[in-house]
Formats: structure tokens, sequence, C-alpha cells
DNA sequence: TTCCGACAGTGGGGTCGCAAT
DNA sequence: ATTGCGACCCCACTATCGGAA
């Protein structure tokens, strides 16, 4: 098949509104393919290469190259340019990797270049991604879809379920099984306010400690140990000690989810910042080891020895956990009967805050696990933190936000009269207020740039975030972690802004 | 007819590893 | 030794479509 049809539905699929409409067109699509193309051509329509990343972003792409006036270029012939460009490493392999790119990228049309540029950028932007290929393939091979879905999530991604079902139809979905040592898509959680909106939306629910690490799905195979991060990825190499505690658990053969999270030598947890640093040290793991060890704390099993849990209530997969797993290393827990505990389960947050969590999960207790999925049986509650603060600057959006100033430069007031920026927001805001801020920033422009403006510091922004991090980029020396805008307070002077100091004083221990 | 669940898009900060400077 | 890039951790929120109620 060649690239040229694949980026000519790209393209039609992104000027569609429609999901079914999208949907059908890659069915279309995926039809043609012949059975050697369908594991490349899946992915490219889902927006991701079957490499994956392959350490070719916006740099290396460099300066626009003149295209190619007639399409020649096969999917095959492309995914083996991109495998050579994946391997090429060592001294000057930058220039080569240049090179290769501009050698495929001047092979490629117009529409061929920019549906590259999307695929190797990770951008793109077709209003479909994996759901609706999921749905597509489905409606190509026959298929049901929920049994589609549910194969995608258990074989851990789109490709081997395609393969299996344009080979073999939809009998090949049966292959599919929860498999010890073979990853599938975690379960995740939407948020909610409070803790009493959570509880009345659930009803019977336990109330768990949310750590603030990284998740982590662990498989024991007899002596063999595999960890695996949220998006799938192997980090057995990078945790040794977490092997080690999973090879003492009593089971054989099982598969945990839970977090791995670094405590400090008080037994409080150490700031997100030191576990993730710890978690991504790959050279001298020893040496990471040992100065920030990280421990496995457990809150769900999927299959303990050779039984499939996925379907059963969380409070049957949560016994057989307990079974498992003593309890340090389990997630602490309260458990409410529904609004009547309401109490309690606020003293269970409060009580996890004042060991320094994150916050708290709570979870349906008659709810499935449900792979790959946000599903609405979690709920995520964490304490919110709001500041004034005035705008300093503003980006040009990209995408539906072209045209407007989207990306918001947030200052906080310091104590010698002057502005100290804390960060970036492009969140929480209304197509209305795009469109107001776009208007008025405009107004208090004192300098335009081709990224943006910046303005005169009168705009007052009420700010939600999560809490206050170290900062080597901003000169406070901090920075708040998940700013998003709430509204404009156009009652408020830039005087009764919100100032470094008291923000400091707020989070007592950030900078130290 | 209205409501709501699921998706995609729009980007945020930090840290690590690697290659280039 | 320092800098810049890309990958990958953490992530919130809005708009939209289409099926459920």
């Amino acid at each position: 098949m060649l690239l040229h049809r694949l980026a000519e539905v790209s393209r039609e699929v992104a000027a569609t509104a429609a999901r079914n409409r999208k949907t059908a067109l890659l069915a279309e699509l995926f039809r043609e393919a012949e059975a050697d193309d369908v594991p490349i051509v899946i992915p490219y329509l889902a927006g991701r290469l079957p490499q994956g990343r392959i350490g070719v972003g916006w740099k290396v792409l460099g300066r626009p190259v003149p295209p190619a006036a007639e399409p020649s270029l096969t999917v095959r012939e492309v995914d083996a340019r991109l495998t050579e460009l994946a391997g090429v490493s060592g001294p000057g392999s930058q220039a080569e990797r240049v090179r290769l790119a501009g050698e495929l990228m001047s092979a490629a049309t117009e529409t061929e270049q920019r549906f590259l540029l999307g695929l190797l950028t990770g951008e793109v932007r077709q209003g479909a991604l994996d759901a609706v290929a999921v749905e597509g393939l489905a409606q190509a091979t026959g298929a049901d879809p929920a049994g589609v879905r549910r194969a995608v999530m258990l074989a851990g991604g789109l490709q081997p379920v395609a393969q299996g079902l344009l080979a073999d139809g939809p009998a090949a979905l049966d292959r599919f099984r929860l498999t010890v040592g073979r990853p599938v898509l975690p379960m995740l959680a939407h948020s909610a306010s409070s803790v009493d909106e959570a509880v009345r939306k659930l009803g019977v629910c336990a109330v768990e400690e949310k750590l603030d690490g990284i998740r982590v799905q662990v498989h024991r195979d007899g002596d063999t140990v595999r960890i695996h991060t949220r998006t799938l990825d192997d980090i057995t190499d990078r945790l040794p000690e977490v092997s080690a505690v999973v090879r003492g658990l009593a089971g054989r053969r099982f598969i945990l989810d839970g977090e791995v999270i670094s405590f400090g030598e008080d037994g409080r947890p150490r700031s997100f910042q030191e576990t993730a640093g710890r978690v991504g040290s790959r050279t001298d793991v020893a040496r990471a080891a040992a100065e920030v060890p990280v421990s496995p704390v457990f809150f769900d099993a999927l299959s303990v020895d050779g039984r499939d849990l996925l379907d059963l209530p969380f409070a049957e997969r949560h016994t057989v956990l307990a079974g498992l797993v003593p309890e340090p290393m389990r997630v602490r827990r309260a458990l409410a009967r529904g609004p009547q505990d309401i109490a309690e389960a606020e003293r269970f947050l409060a009580e996890t805050l004042a060991r320094g969590h994150e916050g708290v999960v709570v979870k349906a207790l008659d709810a499935p696990y449900s792979a790959g999925r946000r599903g609405a049986s979690w709920l995520k509650v964490k304490p919110v933190h709001t500041l004034d603060l005035v705008v300093l600057a503003a980006e040009w959006g990209h995408g539906r936000r072209t045209g407007r100033l989207s990306n918001l430069h947030l200052g906080a007031r310091t104590a010698d009269g002057g502005w100290a920026m804390l960060g970036k927001t492009f969140k929480g805001m209304t197509d209305a207020m795009l469109a107001w801020q776009t208007e008025r920033l405009r107004e208090l422009a004192v300098e335009e740039h081709h990224w943006g403006v910046t303005v005169r510091p009168r705009l007052v922004v009420e700010i939600a975030y999560d809490g206050l991090q170290r900062s080597t980029r901003y000169p406070a020396g901090v920075t708040l972690r998940f700013a998003r805008v709430l509204r404009y307070r156009e009652d408020k002077r830039p005087e009764d802004a919100d100032t470094v100091e008291s923000l400091l004083l707020a989070h007592p221990g950030v900078l130290r």
C-alpha cells in the first residue's frame, strides 16, 4: 500500500467531525491493506509508530524540504527506513538522523510530509487515535467491538490483535487472555472534588491512600519478576530491590497493581521529584538504589496462581491480595458503607494527608477491573490550593487554539514590588475565555514576539494548583504543580495578587 | 428530548541519558 | 563541563459525539 493512500485517509478523517464516519473511513482502509502491510497500517492510522518513539523530534526534522511531485513511497518502505533511523546511535548519529529524515521527507509528497511529520512527532491530530482505530478494526473484521477492545487491553496494544483478526477472523479474539508475563493496560481513575461527592456516587466503597510515586504492574512467574509502568514500559532492571521484595512473597504466579515510592528515614514519603528521578535512573542503578531506595505498595491483584481476577468485584480481588501481600506492602484503606460513613472517610483523608501523601482514591467495592479504561468506579480526591496571580505574558495556541492567546505566564508579587514568574498554564479555559483573554491581552501588550505577547501586569487570574515543587527554571526557585485557570478576577488589582513570600509560607519545607 | 460517558486535544514541569558544543 | 533534545514520568480540563436514559 502506498503511504499516499494513508495520508489522504488521515486528512479526510481529520476533516470529518462525526466519529462514526471516522470509524468507517479507517475500517475501509484496514480492509484494503495486504497482510504484510497490516502491522504498519494499523499503528500509523492510530497515530503511532510500530517502533515506538524513535528519537526523532522537531529538531531532527529541521527545516521543510521540497516535496516530491508524485507519490512513490510504500508503507513497507517507510517502515524499513524508520527502523533504520531508530537504530542509529553513537557519535555523529544526530547528523545521520537528520540526513535520513531529510531523505525520507524529500521522497514524500506534500500530503505525505504532513502525515509523517505528525507521526514522528506524535501529533497526528486527526481526532481518532486508539479508541476509534479499535472500533474501525472491529468494523473491518466483523468482530464484536467490545471483544476487540478487551483483547487490545489484554494484549497491551492494537497490533497483535489486528494481526490475529485479519489472519484468522473473529475467532482470534479467544487467544487474548490475561497471561502472567504479558502486561495489560492499567485501570485509571476519574477525579472527584471531595470525599463526600465520591462516596455518594459510589455507595459501598474503599477509601485508599493515594501515593505520589510511579504506577507499576508487577508480574511474577516463579523466580522471574517483571515490572512495568503505566504505559507498559519494562523498568525491571531499574528496581532490583522491588524484584527482591516480590520474590519474597508467598505466591509463585501473580500479577499485582500498585505504586513504587521512596520513603525517607523518618518514614515519610519523599517528594515525587525524588522518586521519579530514582525510577528514571538507568546507568548506575546500584548507587541510585542505595541513595533513594523505593518500596512497592500494592492495591490490586489481577491474577493469582492461574486465576484471572479481572471480572471479580474489587472486594474479592482485595481479599486475594490481602492473602498474598502483608499489610505494610498494601496501601492503607478505610471502608465506607455509603453516605452514613462520610465523616469517617473524610477523617481518613485528613490522616493520609498528615502522613504526607497526595490524597485518596475512592473505589467501588463491587466493580470489576476495567483494564485500559478510566473507570467511573475509581475516583481520586486531592486537596486543591488556589492563588490570585498576574498574567505576565501569553503564547499563541496551536490546533483548535490557533489565533488565540492560550498559554499564560503567571507571576506572583515579590518583596521589591516586582513580579516573579511561577510557571505557565493553558488549562481550564473555555472557548469564551480564550476569545476574551486574547482581546484583553492584546490591549495590554507591550511587546509582540513570534511566540506571543508580553503584557503590562494588570490582569489578575485565580489559579488552582496541586502543590509547590522545586524548580531550577523559575526565579523564586519553585513552580506550581498542575496549575489551571479557575476564573479571571477583574474585581482585583495587581496589588491584590498573592506574593512569593506568602506562597512559600503556605508550603513550608519545599525550598529548605 | 436531555443527559452523560468516553475520547481527543491542548499543552504544563521535572528528570534522565545521550550527543553535540 | 555544559547545553539542548527527546523520552517518559506525573497530569487537568474542555469540547464534542453518540448512545443511554
